[in-house]
DNA sequence: CCGGATCCTGGTCGATACTG
DNA sequence: CAGTATCGACCAGGATCCGG
């Protein structure tokens, strides 16, 4: 308690929402023209994810209502899934992280080798 | 390969800074005055953080180049840390996501019950 | 073929105790 | 006060198999 309920709030969404994959999921769904893919897309695009981790985050997002799952009864299956209007809320937040990272990740990269190297 | 370097930059990104305490951190030293602190400050700060994992935490920001850290040659000891010009530039965008956390996390909370519930 | 469930291992984190 | 050292529990996550 005490030191606010923001912080608090902002460690269980780092710890739930902020793991390694979840985040860049729905970067990568927002990539697509109506933020919306199947299974096998998002596999495709999250390149080095397994199929383990596809499918539990996906549902760990679906709980949080960031995104929403629609399964066809087809042969063969197909499962889609989608951005919600709160997920979509997120984007913009999200993306100013983003390009900060496209823009100093090289940065970091060097510093910390600069750093590795002097500490060796 | 394949899609972007930058979905790369985000993944490590979040592999390496976006673990469970590092952000949380430098939001707490944004909120201090001269965005600088002592560990023990800090250790009251964030609630709930082991001596361990802030001090595992603080040395890979330093590594990384977001924070510094000076040490005072002084009985008892004392040690400063301060966020770095380029993390002050993550204030920004890391400000936004905070924002949204704050407007969004009892909605998320909530929509997670609800969904535990039906899927009793 | 597509998507989900099971099994197991290795790394991560916390508790505790100890130094300069 | 500001760390470091050691140990153990836990869970993320990869390999693999299963259902349709």
């Amino acid at each position: 308690m005490c030191h606010s309920e923001e912080s608090n709030a902002v460690r269980e969404f780092l710890t739930k929402v902020g793991d390694k994959w979840s985040i860049l999921l729905i970067v990568m769904l927002a990539k697509t023209p109506k933020h919306r893919a199947r299974f096998s897309e998002l596999h495709r695009m999250v390149d080095g994810i397994s199929q383990r981790m596809l499918t539990t985050t996906l549902r760990n997002l679906e709980r949080d209502g960031l995104l929403s799952r629609e399964v066809f009864a087809e042969v063969p299956p197909r499962v889609e899934y989608e951005l919600t209007p709160l997920g979509l809320t997120l984007l913009g937040p999200l993306q100013q992280l983003v390009d900060w990272i496209g823009n100093n990740w090289g940065s970091i990269k060097k510093t910390r080798e600069h750093f590795d190297e002097c500490s060796r």
